[in-house]
DNA sequence: AAATAAGAGGAAAACGTTTTCCGCATTTTG
DNA sequence: CAAAATGCGGAAAACGTTTTCCTCTTATTT
């Protein structure tokens, strides 16, 4: 329970001045053997750590990121944290973590408070334009990580249009001519992936049925999963706002007596590592989440240099599709559909 | 890219002393209505925000605790972070996260910068006794979640041997005669669950094989299923270290051809939430993660707040087996095992 | 050998707060 | 009405660093 010792301490024990230890533990300034041998034993001797705080008042910088998740307990922010957490070690960073669904009302207020004790920020959560102004306007930089965020701001995101796409291409291949999409409006990549499975049925002369969650979770995907299975007009293929959606709906679709996919094709996006195992496994889209935490972190620390990454703006990664086995190719009732030519897909942004 | 607005900024424009401006914000004294009106005015002004560095300096508190974790992605460990995360927000406090699996090597250095940053530490992760002493010897409060900790520290986990021995009472019931347990020795737990396990099976007469995994992750899972399938007295059922590695082995065993619970029951630990979607679904115990965290952290801003509880110790929760399809009853293929009297459990500690 | 350059180390200001003490005005009490 | 008590507000020290000058010694150059 003793006081920890002060650089005073150490400048004491070796007999010179604080400034002087201060140079030399900062390596900014190089002194004669015998000085630096005393104070290397000094602070050996009284086992010093320099104060981060103290430290942090005068630089101004602190040495932590900010990373504000949306919900912790979905393992595509995990992995995010994950990717993000490496690499702000390699930098010498802590992390400081933010779950902002548990804190919804008093967001801004942490924010505010977390400003001051961070270098910078990934947000990986759906945040009000209001509150990014007010991040942005401390002068720290921000990052955002799986959305889009307004010009000028680095984001880095998977192509949910065209992830989205790809599903649909999937699902028409395999002979699906009924597909439902069950979304979560509220969060920012809902309306691209909407659009681009809209936009590819479109292409193909299908429409599409759209159910709402009232968030991202294996219980919502549980609760909405008797409304479109008792619609008269039953979809026979559904993909989900995620993983986790998807992992809930074909758990309650099985105990109530829909196989999985041969009554129905089921699809999540995001990849997460449960999807695997869930059964049958899930077909999805991977999003790169460990990867799209670490390209943040990159982008940031950029940032903090000072670097004024000419590249600033979005940055897209790739989306896979990864085929396991909750879609199947269903035997077409009617005559096959009159092929449309592929409308071009637009560029985005 | 303005500089933020300090306490003097304030003070300057309410035509007040900083000492004043700070009481006010502080309301460690009363003014009169107009300087509180002015002073009021003028941070609203400015929107001033105190900068928490600087108060941390002469207070001494950071408004920070930190939280090390083994690993982000074993849901346990987030359901952990989760309800940590829940009471500190209560306490208007923040998180500071350590993952102490992506930086090994580094952990004490690590703790070393955490310690003048944070409050507090709750550690919910193998760390070697010596890392241990360090924090203890700055004098912040520690609090232990998931394991024992020494005596004087304070900690909070399952009873791993009850858990253990409970689950041994089940599949001695169930009919099995030939138990293995896969381990991973490093893990603090481990332990008491072979402990646990062990005496439930000896009181009953029967013996236990040991089978051990490099990491309590879903990839040692799968890595060592098959030497446990591939031996020639192949076991009637397995527990698992945790749900992680239940789910690995109990993938890779259906590959093999191996039924599961028909020719083989499988058991984890821990009862993430994947646990239920997993086919068949996992039995296991619950070790009430997110509460886990909850308390440890109630544990921690009592001893932060200078109480010195009189109950410091270990606080046990109970385990609570849940059932689910990864066991069965087996048939029993000679006569019935002689009843013994069932050794009366020591209390623990 | 004298003049200059270079290098070693220190004094002190600064970062933005909190907190202790103190003086002054105002009100209450005898 | 004088004396004491109360309350309002400020001056200044402190927290533990980094950093900008400065001075003084030592080495280099001509």
């Amino acid at each position: 329970m003793k006081k920890k010792p002060t650089i005073r301490d150490v400048a004491a024990l070796a007999g010179v001045s604080i400034a002087t230890v201060s140079k030399f533990i900062n390596a900014t300034q190089r002194f004669t053997a015998p000085v630096e041998r005393r104070i290397q034993a000094a602070i050996e001797q009284l086992d010093y750590q320099s104060n981060p705080l103290a430290r942090s008042m005068i630089t101004g910088k602190t040495g932590t990121v900010g990373v504000a998740i949306l919900d912790i307990c979905n393992p595509h922010f995990t992995n995010i944290v994950k990717g993000a957490n490496r690499v702000a070690l390699e930098h010498g960073y802590n992390l400081l973590f933010v779950d902002t669904e548990e804190s919804q009302a008093r967001e801004d207020e942490l924010l505010e408070a977390l400003s001051r004790r961070v270098d910078g920020l990934i947000v990986s959560s759906r945040m009000p334009e209001e509150h990014m102004d007010r991040m942005l306007a401390f002068g720290k930089p921000v990052v955002f990580s799986g959305r889009t965020a307004r010009p000028g701001v680095p984001s880095i995101s998977i192509d949910a249009y065209a992830a989205a796409y790809m599903i649909g291409e999937l699902l028409v291949k395999q002979g699906h001519r009924n597909i439902a999409y069950i979304g979560f409006a509220p969060a920012r990549p809902d309306k691209e992936r909407m659009r681009g499975l809209g936009e590819c049925l479109e292409t193909h002369g299908l429409s599409m049925v759209r159910y709402e969650v009232r968030g991202p979770t294996i219980a919502e995907g549980e609760r909405v999963c008797s409304s479109v299975i008792l619609r008269k007009d039953k979809p026979d293929a559904v993909v989900c706002y995620n993983d986790m959606v998807a992992i809930g709906f074909m758990a309650v679709a099985k105990s109530l007596g829909i196989s999985i996919p041969t009554d129905m094709s089921v699809v999540g996006i995001d990849n997460i590592p449960f999807g695997r195992f869930t059964s049958p496994a899930l077909t999805t889209v991977d999003t790169q989440s460990e990867r799209l935490g670490e390209e943040a972190m990159q982008l940031l620390f950029r940032q903090i240099a000072g670097e004024n990454p000419p590249d600033i703006g979005h940055m897209f990664l790739e989306p896979r599709l990864v085929m396991r086995d909750s879609t199947t190719v269903r035997a077409v009732p009617l005559a096959a559909p009159k092929p449309v030519l592929p409308k071009v897909r637009k560029t985005l942004r």
